[in-house]
DNA sequence: GTCTATATTGTGATAGAC
DNA sequence: GTCTATCACAATATAGAC
């Protein structure tokens, strides 16, 4: 069994990400994770505390996916792609969670997702030996990523990643394989 | 002088993209607007009805947009890429507006968008005639975006679009032209 | 059309029992 | 560590004067 403490931070984030930053309120938070208020307040006194500490467990989950990206054997420019389609995995929940706080507002969690989004370029970027097509994957990533969000918290069933789109996508990483390093 | 309704109009847009749904007060917008809370009241008898105005206002702006880029000199795609550097726009703060009202599970705002993304998108391919570069071309687009908004809410500084991404860009757009029609 | 109350509910946080 | 009260305040909305 999970300790109350991480057990009260999956609720925050799961509220956030499904809910929205409104809807994330000490009271929704304590009933779904099976606590009451007072409990709560018990583990994080304020919910200034939760929002840190919701960032502090992206930056780990995030150190962890920038690893694993580094040792994709598809090269990390497809694993960013692939991993770009929002699949309910903790980091995604996380992510979205501190993405619903950085749209209401709070600055350590823009912060957080700046710093994350920068490692992921300077990994794409060494990579592909071009900070140009980097960004350009990048980009096409994030779009990606935002929109397979938007589509399953609107409810909305899952589509695969387009094989077309794959195709276009792998054309403009090939062809950094031998541009000259900028 | 605008009348009392456009400008409680304008202020609830402004309020939403800069402070966030959450500050987005009837307090605030009143406030903003220079009316009193009572007065408000009186053009939009509920908060849920100031959504419903600020998304129809979107459907203008964006039918406008999609016109002009049609007409484009240099293309719709270009057109698409220039104009995804956020520019405070009517258009822009509208749009930036409704995103935080769908990012609060507003339905309405969550359809408004993905309708106008649509129109966007159906624009694109029509003018590369590949429906894959089409989508490559508007992930780019949208995910410059949401990162010029989302620094120009940050209080960033406004960078100019990168020389090097936009002839990543041009090379993508350029490819569609002798691709055979999907 | 616009204002000033005021009712009502929701939210973050504290105090203190167990 | 967790709970039940309870407080203070903010938010939407209503009623009725001007």
């Amino acid at each position: 069994m999970a300790t109350s403490r991480e057990r009260i931070l999956d609720a925050y984030a799961d509220a956030l990400a499904v809910d929205g930053e409104r809807h994330a309120t000490l009271d929704a938070v304590a009933a779904k994770a099976g606590v009451s208020k007072g409990g709560l307040l018990y583990h994080f006194p304020s919910k200034d505390q939760l929002a840190e500490a919701l960032c502090e467990r992206l930056f780990a989950l995030a150190a962890d996916d920038v690893d694993k990206m580094r040792d994709a054997a598809d090269g990390p420019a497809r694993h960013y792609i692939r991993t770009s389609h929002y699949a309910n995995t903790p980091l995604d929940r996380t992510l979205v969670a501190v993405a619903r706080l950085q749209q209401a507002g709070d600055p350590r969690a823009r912060a957080a997702i700046e710093q994350i989004s920068d490692q992921w370029l300077s990994v794409l970027a060494d990579a592909l030996g071009d900070r140009d097509v980097a960004r350009a994957v990048k980009l096409i990533g994030d779009g990606l990523y935002h929109h397979a969000m938007s589509n399953a918290l609107g409810g909305q069933p899952r589509t695969p990643l387009d094989e077309g789109l794959l195709a276009v996508i792998d054309r403009l990483i090939d062809q950094s394989a031998d541009a000259p390093r900028t």
